[in-house]
DNA sequence: TTCATTGCAATAGTAATACTATCATCCCTC
DNA sequence: GAGGGATGATAGTATTACTATTGCAATGAA
């Protein structure tokens, strides 16, 4: 299984090479490891037994490179959700599911040999906002690098539709719901004051939490 | 009119000198007009027009001085908050009065007269985030440098509570409701496909979609 | 078999950043 | 007029975020 991401992403594609493919899996792990502030290519390349220049020679610097990951993360859960709500047709039901697949707990999973795809998700969950929150979202957004987010968000928008036409702020409320699953999940850690779910459980009342809100959101 | 600060915000009170108040003042201005990632010490320095060390002097860091002005911010929307609500007695008035106050567009307001509100509530909208969303979190948050934060929170959760006693969520609630208004508002300006809130009259629309959500998640 | 291409390593270098140290000076107060 | 706090001036370090250039080894086509 492969999953594709527009090319403006990267200088070269690092799934074409053993080097790229390494590139990226040590880099989630580093970034899970280390944060994105104290992340560089030269750390990277060091880990990764090879160059700096090597490395800007995938990625043109390191927020395009968080940019590729959390891109390839939003594609990943889009095919998830997809996969979740097929042959489901009660709106209501999709619309569940789609949203505990959102919260979900993400767990190893060998269908992605070199993804460590529970460090992927501690990575969006604690830098992705920085790939937006920057000065330069307007250029990157006019590269197209948001889409995947952007599809993702309608897609489930639309499920929001479905049940209730008549709402008024269904994208309003899906990137809501998807920046909150992450953030009281980062409090539940880290700020446990903020929030009433607790680390031990958190992807459990996170989507309690939020399931809910949604449906008396759009409740008629 | 003056407000208290954690003590452990900077390393001499810039509300003590000339000086600090000029650095507070021209760092609100710079980060509103550069961002976060582009803003040094330097840079500021030079704009004051004093020396990088006397900087230092006053704030250890950037991420210090981010969170002077995050915590300054959230103490003065208490305040504002509290004065808002003060002498209304229903509880349901009360929160829609606060969530209102929490949403609305901030004005320059002469009350604070070197500190200019609108710039400061756009670097807050844009790069507060960026104040927890590091890797030293729990070491700030052992300093208690997010205090401010919670407590407006909690204020807030415990009206909610007021209207619903029974509801399970009110922090977590809030504290979706604090990141949202700011999130939607930065999306209305530059990922317009992700909100139905229009930059044109973003702050209307964004009171309204959330004081709604609220008040559909803790109806009875 | 040669030749060109790619893929990568190695080395070197630049401008900027995030600080820290030291010391002089100024002004106010006692 | 001595002492002390506030600031300025200068200088320096380690690290970061790149960029340029060169060369070599494997591969695949002519």
């Amino acid at each position: 299984m492969k999953l594709q991401v527009d090319e403006k992403l990267y200088l070269k594609d690092p799934t074409s090479t053993e080097l790229g493919e390494t590139i990226v899996e040590q880099a989630i792990l580093m970034l899970d490891a280390i944060g994105y502030e104290a992340f560089t290519f030269r750390k990277l390349a060091e880990r990764v037994g090879t160059t700096e220049p090597s490395v800007y020679r995938y990625f043109r610097n390191k927020q395009r490179l968080l940019l590729y990951l959390t891109a390839w993360y939003w594609s990943w859960m889009e095919y998830r959700l997809v996969l979740a709500t097929v042959n489901v047709v009660p709106a209501d039901q999709r619309l569940r599911l789609a949203l505990a697949e959102l919260t979900r707990p993400i767990v190893a999973d060998d269908t992605l040999p070199r993804i460590d795809e529970a460090a992927l998700y501690r990575v969006v969950v604690a830098d992705s906002s920085k790939a937006y929150l920057h000065r330069n979202v307007d250029a990157v957004n006019r590269d197209g690098l948001f889409r995947s987010y952007k599809r993702l968000c309608r897609t489930v928008a639309d499920m929001v539709s479905a049940v209730n036409p008549a709402y008024r702020y269904p994208l309003a409320l899906v990137s809501t719901v998807v920046e909150s699953s992450h953030m009281q999940k980062y409090f539940a850690e880290h700020l446990p004051s903020l929030t009433e779910v607790k680390h031990a459980q958190a992807d459990a009342s996170t989507t309690q939490f939020l399931t809910e809100m949604v449906f008396k959101a759009i409740a008629f």
